[in-house]
DNA sequence: ATAATTTCATAATCTAGGTCAAGTGCTCTT
DNA sequence: AAGAGCACTTGACCTAGATTATGAAATTAT
C-alpha cells in the first residue's frame, strides 16, 4: 500500500500524521482485467494509482472505432482528466487490460486532502504539470515524426509492458490501423 | 494592465494588497512583429499573457520544418511549459506573430508570488488544469479527425484572429502541408 | 518605385498508410 | 473436444496527403 506514499514522498515530505490521513481517505480495490472503470458520457468521479497490472483508456469515434489515449502501470495515475476535473460527462472509457490493483482516490476524497494536507496541493500541480509536459511532448511527437518513429518512442516509454499489450492497442495508441501496423512490424523484423 | 486581473478574478479573488503584489512582480512590455522571445535550447524563465497582438510557438524537426504548436491573442498564456517548470532546455520557439503588448512574469516572480499570495497557486493549478484539458481533447482530435474536421475546429477555436494568420501556419498547426491545405480549402469553398 | 522575399495557388507525380477480404492460429467457453 | 470468437497476418487495391516544381500575387525592404 505504501507505493502511493513512496511516490508522493518524490516530490513532497509529510508527517506520519499527514500519511495517516492519506491512508485513511484511499481505498485499495482489485479489479479483474477487462473491468470497465468508467463509460464515456460518465462523470469520472474517482483517480486510480495503479500498483500492479495495467489500465487502458480509449475513445470511440463516431464509426465506433476505438483509439488508445493512454496506458497506466504500476506507479502510474489514471482518469479522464477533462471529466474528473469539471465534473462532467467525458469522452473517455477506462478499462482494466490486465488484472490490476489499484488505490481509488474519489474527487471528494482529493478536495478533503486538499484542505487537510495542503502540501499536496503541490503534490497534484507537479503530477498534474508533468501530465501536461507529456502530452505536449506527445502532441509534438505526432505532428513531427512517422509511424516507425513513433512505435520506436512507444517502446521506450512502455518497455516495461510491453509484452502485454495486445499489438492492435499499441496500434491505435501510436495512431495506425492494426493491419499497417503488423506490416510495419514485419518490415522493421528484416532489418 | 488590469486585464491579468480581471482574468485571476475569474477564479481566485484577490485583496487590493494581493492585487498590488501581482502588479508589482509583472511588467508590461511591447514587441514588434517578428521578434523571437525564445529559441530552441534556451531556458524559458519567463512566461507571457498577452493583452494585445498575436504569439506563436513552434519546433523544427530534423528536417528543419516547423510545426506550429499553439497561438496565443489576448487574455491566453504563452510559454515552453515543459522548459519553463523544469528550468531545462526546451524545444520551442516563441515568436511575435503581430505586434504585442504582452504581461511578463518571471519564474522568479511567480514563485514569489506563490509564497506571497498562496491564492495564486490554486490560480496557476487551475490554469495548468485547464491546459491539460485543451491538450488531451487535441491529441484525441489528431488521433480521430481527418484533416477538414481538425480545419474545423481550428476555426471555431480562433476566429477572432483568423484572418490575421497566414495560412501555412493554420496548415502546420492542424498538421498538413500548404499545400494540401490550399487544395482543400479550394475544395470546402466550391461546397 | 523597384527589387527581393514571402505567400498562395495549381498541377503532376508519388507514397505512407487505409480499406476490404480471406485465411491461420489462439484462447475461451461449454 | 468442438466450436465461437479474437488477434494477427498477408494480399490486392485505394486514397489522403506529401513532394516537387512553377508562376502569380502580395509584402517588405532598399
Amino acid at each position: 500500500m505504501n507505493l502511493l506514499l513512496k511516490n508522493i514522498a518524490k516530490h513532497v515530505t509529510l508527517t506520519e500524521q499527514e500519511e495517516e490521513r492519506v491512508l485513511l481517505l484511499t481505498e485499495l480495490q482489485t479489479f479483474k482485467a477487462k473491468t470497465i472503470l468508467l463509460k464515456e458520457g460518465d462523470i469520472c468521479t474517482q483517480s486510480y494509482f495503479v500498483i500492479k497490472g495495467i489500465l487502458r483508456s480509449y475513445t470511440r469515434d463516431e464509426n465506433a472505432v476505438e483509439h488508445v489515449v493512454n496506458f497506466a502501470c504500476a506507479e502510474w495515475w489514471m482518469a479522464d482528466m477533462y471529466s474528473y476535473l469539471s465534473q462532467r460527462p467525458g469522452q473517455l472509457f477506462i478499462e482494466v487490460n490486465e488484472d490490476a490493483e489499484v488505490i481509488v482516490l474519489t474527487r471528494e476524497n482529493q478536495e478533503k486532502l486538499y484542505s487537510e494536507v495542503p502540501k499536496l496541493e503541490r503534490f497534484f500541480r507537479i503530477l498534474i504539470e508533468n501530465s501536461l509536459i507529456a502530452n505536449q511532448r506527445r502532441l509534438i511527437n505526432n505532428l513531427t515524426f512517422t509511424a516507425e518513429a513513433r512505435y520506436d518512442l512507444f517502446t521506450k516509454k512502455f518497455h516495461s509492458i510491453l509484452p502485454y499489450l495486445p499489438q492492435k492497442q499499441i496500434a491505435s495508441y501510436i495512431g495506425v490501423t492494426p493491419e499497417f501496423f503488423s506490416r510495419m512490424k514485419a518490415r522493421l523484423l528484416k532489418k
